[in-house]
RNA sequence: GCCCGGUUCGUCUAGCGGUCCAGGACAUCGCCCUCUCACGGCGAAGAUCACGGGUUCGAAUCCCGUACCGGGUACCA
């Protein structure tokens, strides 16, 4: 039996949790997940005036809205100081690090010096004449520790995504582990506390590639097998450049506020970069098949980029499948939001024969087909909450251009409010919200239409499309009689005669503007 | 500059020496369904596998070089 896995995420709480984070965290709670390991969360708040608190709970929001919790308590690295300061202890005692008096004019020059000559800059303690520090230090003058790095040979690991990596020693140098004030760095703190965690593999972003040997050197001095390493290719955006805010949403906040579900998010960012063993596969996958196959080998070593229009097709995929009760909810605060009367408990819906769930569930059914995003679902709907404020030009050109069209529509009112009538009389009103019922309404109320339109050699979408301009202002809505049985009788009704008034009102102006008599 | 990576349809990817004149998904286009729009179904188009050399009977797959892109080069994480 193999030790457990422990993995961690390690954020720095500077902002929102980013896609590229995201899917670091996503990555390392799969991986544990699959091996039945541990996941933890590391904020590694080692100050800077960078990090906030508010970044802090944030990012911890966001991890929980993922589903991506932490197994164990989640860890503040300001909070571990002391073990940081024994650490540093132990390595200074040993020799492993010493304390660097090399003032920073001294190293900037040594720097340029170096570049000047095409060189790497690498740092040696011999760089720095050995009285001259001791007489600083008798001085009690500020110092750096640094980290004495092995002088020649390589430092190589095997990264579960990138291979071999192996980089020589003499292009490292001695680097600071801690500041003046006794501060430890990254470099020294994310070892120490992977250390102190019991961390068995690492896996980050890609942009830590170069800190890894240098980290490797500190657990070896520190006498410590060092974890395994997997590094994550970045994300980009659509310019092939890091994706940051001026591609548009990159926080995972913002997918939210924008009506992504989380499933979808998970699911989404999981196939960028990775891709299960099968050469054919769904890609709309449920998480527990994402944890059976998921595995850090067959992770890409190539950047990818974030594709939106991708994210909002699988979007459209996980609301259509998953619970109607569920999205429902979401749908309706996001609904509330925009006409707060109907969550109020005097709503009446359009239609009186159905409750106000019952209402708000066909509605949204009728949405969901047509959504990609949460979001949408208000302008989907805007028309059962409010009468069209105009109608769109081209329909109305086409559908209403002469008396004759015109009085078409008006006499189909007619027939709609007269088959309304024995449809309601017929059914039994207790069934209203069972979809055969509603299926046998809408015949009721096509069949008369239908029938009309062939005596008067009319084809059919030439009846529907003006009521559904009349109805919803445009040319495009769900099933016609669906949204008529949830608008209503009286509702429907008014708003057919209003287009027939609106049309006849314009048909004399452009009459009246041109001189031509209105045709008929 | 130097160090370290990467490069297969517009995009995400499969491919780990022959089964690939390269498979799937999104997007695009067409058809079907149809009262419109979607959903769904079917189909089409789309990649000289960055380029140039090797190795091999045989390379997208191995090696070298070039180009381009990225990351790093801190007393940031």
């Amino acid at each position: 039996m193999t030790k457990k896995t422990r993995v961690r995420f390690a954020p720095s709480p500077t902002g929102l949790l980013h896609v590229g984070s995201a899917r670091a965290a996503l990555f390392n709670w799969l991986y544990a997940r699959h091996t039945g390991g541990t996941f933890l969360v590391r904020i590694e708040d080692t100050d800077l005036e960078r990090s906030t608190e508010e970044a802090t709970q944030q990012i911890l929001e966001s991890l929980e809205w993922l589903g991506l919790t932490p197994d164990e308590p989640v860890e503040y690295q300001a909070r571990r100081a002391h073990i940081h300061r024994a650490y540093l202890e132990r390595l200074l005692e040993s020799g492993h690090a010493y304390r660097c008096y090399c003032p920073k004019e001294k190293l900037d020059e040594l720097r340029e010096k170096a570049r000047a000559e095409g060189r790497i800059f690498a740092y040696r303690r011999e760089m720095f004449p050995e009285e001259e520090a001791r007489k600083l230090e008798a001085a009690g003058a500020p110092c750096v520790i640094r980290f004495r790095a092995p002088v020649g040979g390589t430092t190589a690991f095997d990264d579960i995504v990138y291979g071999h990596i192996e980089v020589e020693n003499d292009t490292i140098g001695d680097f600071v582990i801690a500041r003046p004030d006794g501060t430890p760095l990254y470099n020294f703190t994310n070892v120490v506390d992977d250390i102190d965690m019991g961390i068995t593999l690492v896996c980050r972003g890609e942009d830590h590639v170069p800190n890894t040997p240098k980290q490797i050197m500190i657990y070896r001095a520190l006498g410590v097998e060092p974890p395994q390493f997997a590094h994550l290719p970045l994300i980009l955006g659509p310019d092939k450049q890091k994706l940051s805010k001026r591609h548009g949403a990159t926080g995972v906040t913002e997918f939210r506020a924008m009506g992504i579900l989380p499933e979808a998010l998970v699911n989404y960012l999981a196939l960028l970069g990775w891709a299960p063993p099968e050469a054919e596969f769904e890609e709309v996958m449920p998480l527990e098949e994402l944890i059976a196959r998921f595995s850090l080998d067959r992770v890409s070593k190539s950047p990818a980029v974030f594709d939106h229009e991708k994210l909002l097709w699988m979007n459209g995929v996980y609301i259509r499948k998953t619970p109607r009760p569920r999205i429902e909810a979401l749908v309706r605060e996001r609904l509330a939001q925009r006409w707060p009367a109907v969550e109020k408990p005097d709503f009446m819906p359009p239609n009186p024969a159905l409750s106000r769930d019952e209402w708000l569930s066909g509605i949204i059914g009728l949405a969901i087909e047509r959504c990609r995003t949460l979001t949408e679902f208000p302008d989907l709907l805007a028309y059962f909450f409010e009468a069209p404020k105009s109608y769109e030009e081209k329909a109305a050109k086409k559908f209403l251009a002469n008396e004759a069209q015109i009085a078409a529509l008006e006499h189909v009112g007619k027939l709609l409010d007269d088959a309304w009538a024995r449809a309601t009389e017929s059914a039994d009103p207790a069934k209203n919200q069972n979809p055969e019922t509603l299926e046998q309404w809408c015949q009721a109320m096509e069949d008369p239409l239908r029938v009309w339109a062939e005596s008067e050699g009319i084809k059919f979408g030439n009846v529907a499309q003006p009521i559904r301009l009349a109805v919803t202002g445009k040319t495009a809505s769900p099933p016609l009689f669906h949204v008529l049985w949830f608008l209503g009788r009286e509702e429907t009704i008014r708003r057919i005669n209003a287009l027939v008034t609106w049309a006849r009102a314009r048909l004399t102006e452009s009459g009246a503007r041109s001189g031509d008599p209105p045709t008929a």
